[in-house]
DNA sequence: GTGGGATCGGTTTTT
DNA sequence: CCGATCCCAC
């Protein structure tokens, strides 16, 4: 057993008499930080929480705290600083390198995954995945779920590779294997119910086929090191004395998987600092947890807790909004979010006829705020809860030529020409990767199509070796001649791509790749608009593979190639990342992104835009008290991310699948008080709404039809879901009379469904006879 | 094995 | 509306 050395090891966990590092300048605390901040910085030994509200100053106590432990001297190596995000990780290490100097460097800082994998990468064969093992990426992982569930004969409308996709990432979420699973009677008694008993057996052959590519997926990586730690104590003595200090950011998003390990990992030493805000929580769907962060006072008994409650972000009329939604909300640690900001302006509600409306008013009012108040393009986000919202923005800004970004969407590791060089790159580097061999082997097109790659698969099947085995010696198996030439040729390319790997650095590699498999030449011969635009983004990605190896060559080793500059290393970063990161900072644009990706940012004028009912809150995640919590606390999240002024905007028609849809105001508009808001631009005259009628002779009519945008803020509240709870039935009746916010009067005929389900018929006086799903209706009974 | 036309289905957030 | 998939003709 090897245990790595540790130049901290003369010093005992708390002396802080001998500085390690030189002292490049002395921060001086008191005069950076509030007293709370400071205190919170300066606490390094035991358990630390830090609750901290939005615009708080997190991230400043994060890297003071990180700062001043180093100038402290603490070995840099000890320290284990874990995010969510890389963008997170990235600023902090900017943060602190610019606080102490290149210290900074040598702090173990990243995201959970990334961190993982690190470690993976040299523990891993303790597992048994080789350590050059591939990392399958959502779409990998999803179209070999749908592959498995073929080759099982299955139906694929019962077994959607999404459903089965998030059942396994849930299990691996909450540690439970695919042995575990198969073993849980609970587990399986409930997919029984939801008739999908194969589940149990998708899971282990998903498990098997993995495992035989050399991959992980994301969730794997979790999982993994978990099981890494608990399998093998050598390895988790190690890491539990080279980590003498651990920090957490953003720990209300920890699942139960990241918490346990966490716990084993500080255990010896118990220098754990958590930082985070219960009140935005926003990833339950992935299995984040906000229990943990809820009963961290239970599991570390010695914590000291601090709360960051003053805001230096927003306005007063902001943090004011902010605190009215969420103080909706029964699951949270109690606190008080307060500021010393001016009144600001108020809260604008923006009502518009459609979402192409919606657009032009936005783009409208910012071409306005920028002459009024000389805001420049950076100032301004359009914040929505769904990628598919940002068209119409698009469109309206577009017109009005002024410049934007978008974020997230088809991220560009995620486009089709990158995926398919990457996927080479993975090949070469791992020959067993089979999401990787199958995206490629027949492009470019080299006569390997569908039919031979079937039977490649049934050969490997009945065999029980590798694809990789088939496809490289083609000549023992009952193959055509053609076929097998084909092959051949294919896999002694990829198999001399390998033994370039110690010979010629990432860049040139890739480089060699690009021609010897023909994708430049492909790429370039096609003249279309796409075509070239996906030429480009190939270039791109060589480009950031050269930037990549000037950073990590060293200069006196120029032209040499090394454990870091080498193809395996590229992949190893590059498979975690999900944006190119390379968002310039000085272009002047408008930013658009999901509420989930806003988190951590921060803009002097914020739109939060398609407040609709279905839509935010969204309709495919209301179906308990918690999940509408967690509605809330995004729209949280989103309005604490404005600095000055705030707006929200609503339409009252949307167009979804080509067809306009009729959308009701959200019920959180009508959780704040009106008082507390003003109309805003757009007017309420009556706009044109475009729509079109296809005949059934497949003509196209296209017309206009005029639309009076509808008023928010109705009296009406929305019912509280939690009075659908099966055991209390009560509430609403047939035979009862009500009114409906936008129905008017009306008697309920019958209700059927449980829960969340449930459906009530009601005979509207002006509308006639509705069904309606009660968990969203704004309904109120008349008495008497 | 390839390419074009018809048909069907899906509606969320991310490492 | 958009992408995946199926079917059919070459």
């Amino acid at each position: 057993m090897v245990v790595e050395k540790d130049s901290a090891q003369n010093q005992t966990s708390n002396s802080k008499i001998v500085p390690l590092s030189i002292q490049m300048q002395t921060i001086n605390l008191q005069e950076e930080l509030n007293e709370i901040q400071a205190q919170a910085v300066q606490h390094i030994d035991g358990p630390v929480m830090v609750i901290a509200g939005p615009g708080s100053g997190k991230t400043r106590v994060l890297t003071f705290r990180i700062a001043y432990m180093i100038e402290q001297g603490i070995d840099a190596f000890s320290i284990l600083a874990l995010t969510f995000t890389n963008k997170a990780a990235a600023e902090m290490r900017n943060r602190i390198q610019n606080l102490i100097g290149n210290d900074a460097r040598n702090v173990w800082m990243g995201t959970f995954h990334s961190v993982f994998a690190r470690i993976l990468r040299i523990e891993c064969q303790r597992l048994g995945y080789p350590s050059n093992f591939s990392i399958y990426d959502t779409t990998d992982s999803k179209n070999l779920i749908k592959r498995i569930v073929k080759e099982e004969g299955l139906n694929d409308k019962i077994y959607k590779p999404n459903i089965v996709y998030n059942r396994i990432s849930s299990a691996k979420n909450s540690l439970i294997t695919s042995v575990d699973y198969n073993q849980d009677f609970n587990l399986t008694a409930e997919d029984e119910a939801n008739r999908r008993p194969k589940l149990g057996a998708l899971y282990r052959t998903y498990t098997k086929r993995l495992f035989e590519a050399g991959a992980m997926d994301f969730d794997d990586l979790i999982m993994n090191m978990y099981l890494l730690l608990s399998q093998h104590p050598d390895v988790l003595y190690k890491y539990q004395h080279k980590f003498k200090y651990i920090m957490v950011d953003e720990y209300q998003d920890t699942n139960y998987a990241q918490y346990l390990i966490i716990k084993l990992l500080c255990d010896v030493f118990q220098n754990i600092a958590v930082v985070g805000d219960d009140a935005q929580s926003i990833y339950a769907f992935r299995g984040a947890n906000i229990q943990n962060i809820l009963n961290f006072e239970k599991d570390y008994p010695e914590v000291a807790t601090f709360k960051l409650e003053q805001n230096y972000r927003s306005t007063k009329n902001i943090v004011k909004i902010a605190n009215q939604i969420i103080t909706k909300n029964k699951l949270q640690l109690p606190k008080e979010i307060w500021t010393d900001n001016s009144d600001g302006n108020k809260v604008k509600l923006i009502r518009a006829a459609s979402d192409n409306d919606e657009g032009r008013i936005v783009a409208d009012i910012i071409q306005e705020m920028k002459l009024r108040n000389h805001y420049k393009n950076n100032d301004f986000a359009i914040l929505y809860r769904t990628n598919a919202q940002s068209r119409s923005f698009e469109e309206a800004l577009r017109r009005q030529n002024i410049p934007y970004k978008i974020y997230g969407g088809l991220s560009f590791y995620q486009r089709k020409e990158i995926k398919d060089f990457m996927a080479y790159l993975r090949l070469t580097v791992n020959h067993n990767d089979e999401e990787a061999l199958r995206r490629v082997i027949n492009y470019p097109r080299r006569g390997i199509g569908d039919t031979s790659m079937n039977k490649i698969t049934l050969i490997a099947n009945e065999t029980g070796r590798p694809i990789w085995e088939v496809i490289s010696n083609p000549a023992l198996y009952k193959l055509t001649a053609r076929v097998a030439t084909a092959l051949d040729a294919f896999a002694t390319m990829i198999k001399s791509f390998r033994s370039l790997m110690t010979k010629k650095d990432a860049y040139d590699l890739a480089h060699h790749i690009g021609k010897a498999t023909k994708m430049f030449k492909e790429l370039h011969n096609d003249k279309s608009v796409e075509g070239l635009s996906r030429y480009e983004n190939l270039q791109e990605l060589l480009n950031s593979i050269n930037e990549f190896r000037d950073t990590n060559s060293e200069e006196k080793l120029a032209g040499e190639v090394s454990d870091q500059n080498n193809l395996g290393a590229y992949l190893q970063q590059v498979s975690l990342l999900t944006d190119t990161g390379k968002d310039d900072e000085n272009a002047d644009t408008i930013k658009l992104m999901t509420i989930h990706s806003a988190k951590g940012l921060e803009f002097k004028l914020v739109f939060v835009v398609g407040l609709e009912e279905n839509l935010f809150p969204s309709m495919l995640s209301m179906n308990s008290r918690e999940d509408l919590e967690e509605e809330r606390r995004l729209f949280y999240v989103a309005c604490t991310r404005a600095e000055e002024h705030l707006m929200v905007s609503y339409a009252n028609m949307r167009y979804r699948y080509g067809n306009l849809q009729y959308c009701e105001p959200s019920r959180f508009i009508d959780e704040i008080s009106p008082f507390d808001m003003e109309a805003y631009g757009g007017s309420t005259q009556k706009t044109n709404v475009k729509t079109s009628w296809e005949s059934p002779m497949k003509q196209r009519f296209n017309f206009s039809k005029q639309f009076k945008p509808k008023q928010a803020a109705g009296n009406l509240p929305a019912i509280d879901i939690t009075d659908f709870k099966p055991d209390n039935p009560a509430t609403l009746e047939a035979g009862m009379k009500v009114v409906h916010q936008r129905f008017g009067k009306g008697n309920i005929q019958h209700i059927e469904g449980e829960g969340p389900a449930r459906m009530a018929t009601i005979q509207f006086n002006q509308f006639g006879q509705k069904r309606i799903l009660l968990k969203y209706a704004k309904l109120q009974i008349m008495q008497g």
